[in-house]
RNA sequence: CGGGGCGUAGCGCAGUCUGGUAGCGCGCCAGCUUUGGGAGCUGGAUGUCGCAGGUUCGAAUCCUGCCGCCCCGACCA
């Protein structure tokens, strides 16, 4: 029987942590996998969490002045060819589109036909595509700084594919702007990276690491990549934003330049930066528990649902106008600059079956009305933050007055918890040996993140290799300090989060 | 793309070694009883056993090839 299992999520965390993010991915009912291979179908409620990550960024990018636009999906195959790393970089990984035509084939199939004269490359990402438009818009500094946003989707042949954390096609957002100096665009890389830090903190309750990436873990074709990293529930790091600033690297080989205010003309600087569906992925592994999906408030599509209690047609109407009323109530209440959201769910299936759904896709405030509570003029709340069965009845009115304070809470505690979490698991390490019995197999300890003074530097990649750790990023928080590598013994190198990695 | 595992009803699985043409639990449908917590009883529907060949009187089961999924590795958001 069901109801022996403790919890609605089998395996659990503990048990098996792969098999437990894919069960609450198909618990909540985010997604699945397609007929396609590694692509997959994002499902109502995956795709609305999507939208409110799209509505809050959004929102974000134009207060800080950008605009959107939309550009191919096919990209001709030299435009990739123009910047040598970046070619490298996304060779190996990219769909090509060779015909134009399907023909009926000697089986009664279909063949292609019609071939192009340039193959078409469906985009890895847009730096070239939308470099070539750049050169047509910029001919003046006047023109600049030039700041554009595109929602779109890519396609990058992955080898092995997770849902939401690696998939084939994936959606995103990429940001590509154009500077006058090399100042300006910098700072504007920093800023998108706070913009994204902000986002993880506030709005998904994840705590997030902004550093700069090594050397080796650099966008292909970038003079600096920034990133902002996670900590998921089993140590390992996710990376769930990046910031790029390109210098003149593509703009020189795009011809991306303007007459500046001396008459001169000048190559501009720009940058680029973007995340994914993939955080979908953080969201899940940063916050759910063995009862499948936890959602911060902010990102809910649902932030209350109002499950109505009734045993006949007549309870049924007084309880519903009851509800009504209530979402009525509760909708003009505003949260963050929004009504709250709320749905009343009066499918048809017992009490118990219909919040464990709502438990499991994680809706943070259950209300449960039935007659009982309407002669209380009282609601009976559970919270997804806390157990299934801590559930108490609360006055309507200061249910409704109290309910963005309740809301404020959740989100705060999902943070706080997350934050623990990752500073529990959070050391620092002062010599290799340290670093090799951290990481070492049989350590019991969980391997989380581990800051130490590293030079950028090739000579350790084996050992980094051999430990399946890799350098996350250098924090920009720790700036000004610097040691002494406990890799090579150099001195005045800054420190770097190292960390096993989605 | 390398190593390992797995594809049998919507989901989870047994059956495969020792060929005889399919079963269990959950879910689903119907009826009755229940109803503030993932209901109970009774009855019922649902499978080209991943795909394609082969061996055989007969294949989920044996053989060959392919595809897909999962885990680990290499590569990556």
């Amino acid at each position: 029987m069901a109801k022996e299992a403790q919890t609605a999520i089998s395996p659990t965390r503990a048990e098996d942590y792969p098999e437990w993010y894919q069960q609450v991915i198909r618990a909540a009912d985010l997604a699945e996998a397609s007929p396609v291979r590694g692509c997959m179908v994002i499902k109502p409620w995956g795709y609305a969490i999507w939208e409110r990550m799209q509505a809050v960024l959004d929102e974000m990018f134009k207060d800080t002045g950008h605009v959107n636009a939309y550009f191919p999906l096919f990209i001709p195959k030299s435009f990739l060819e123009k910047e040598a790393e970046h070619v490298e970089g996304f060779a190996k990984e990219c769909a090509v589109v060779t015909h134009h035509r399907l023909e009926a084939g000697p089986d009664g199939g279909l063949v292609p036909a019609g071939p192009l004269d340039e193959p078409l490359v469906v985009r890895p990402t847009s730096e070239t595509i939308i470099g070539a438009m750049f050169a047509k818009w910029v001919n003046s500094y006047r023109d600049l700084p030039l700041l554009i946003n595109q929602w779109a989707n890519v396609v990058r042949w992955e080898l092995r594919t997770r849902l939401f954390l690696r998939t084939t096609e994936f959606l995103w957002q990429e940001g590509h702007t154009v500077h006058a100096t090399g100042e300006e665009a910098r700072e504007h890389t920093r800023r998108m990276l706070g913009v994204y830090a902000t986002f993880a903190e506030e709005t998904m309750a994840m705590p997030v690491v902004m550093g700069e990436k090594t050397a080796g873990e650099r966008f292909p074709g970038a003079v600096s990549t920034y990133s902002i990293e996670a900590m998921m529930q089993d140590g390992k790091a996710l990376q769930a934003g990046t910031s790029h600033f390109l210098g003149q690297n593509f703009s020189r080989a795009q011809e991306i330049r303007y007459q500046s205010q001396e008459g001169q003309l000048e190559y501009a600087w720009t940058t680029s930066w973007g995340v994914s569906t993939r955080l979908v992925g953080a969201l899940i592994m940063t916050h759910s528990d063995d009862d499948g999906l936890v959602l911060p408030p902010a990102l809910a599509p649902q932030q209350i649902v109002i499950m109505p209690i009734y045993r006949n047609d007549e309870q049924r109407a007084e309880v519903l106008a009851y509800c009504e009323r209530l979402k009525a109530e509760l909708h003009d209440v505003r949260w963050r600059d929004d009504r709250l959201r709320v749905q009343i769910d009066d499918r048809d299936l017992r009490g118990g079956e219909k919040a464990w759904d709502h438990i499991k896709k994680g809706v943070p405030v259950r209300l449960e009305v039935g007659p009982r509570d309407i002669a209380n003029d009282s609601v009976f709340m559970g919270r997804r933050d806390l157990g299934p069965k801590e559930k108490k009845g609360v006055a309507r009115a200061e249910f409704v007055a109290g309910v963005g304070a309740l809301l404020d809470e959740i989100q705060a505690g999902l943070y706080q918890r997350a934050l623990a979490f990752r500073e529990a698991n959070t050391t620092q390490l002062e010599s290799r040996a340290a670093f090799e019995a951290y990481f070492a197999e049989g350590n019991t300890e969980m391997a989380g993140f581990a800051w130490c003074y590293a030079a950028d530097d090739p000579a350790y990649e084996d050992l980094l290799k051999e430990l399946k750790v890799t350098a996350r990023n250098i924090p920009l928080a720790d700036n000004a300090a610097t040691g002494t590598c406990i890799f090579t013994g150099k001195t005045g190198v800054p420190r770097t989060i190292f960390a096993r990695a989605y």
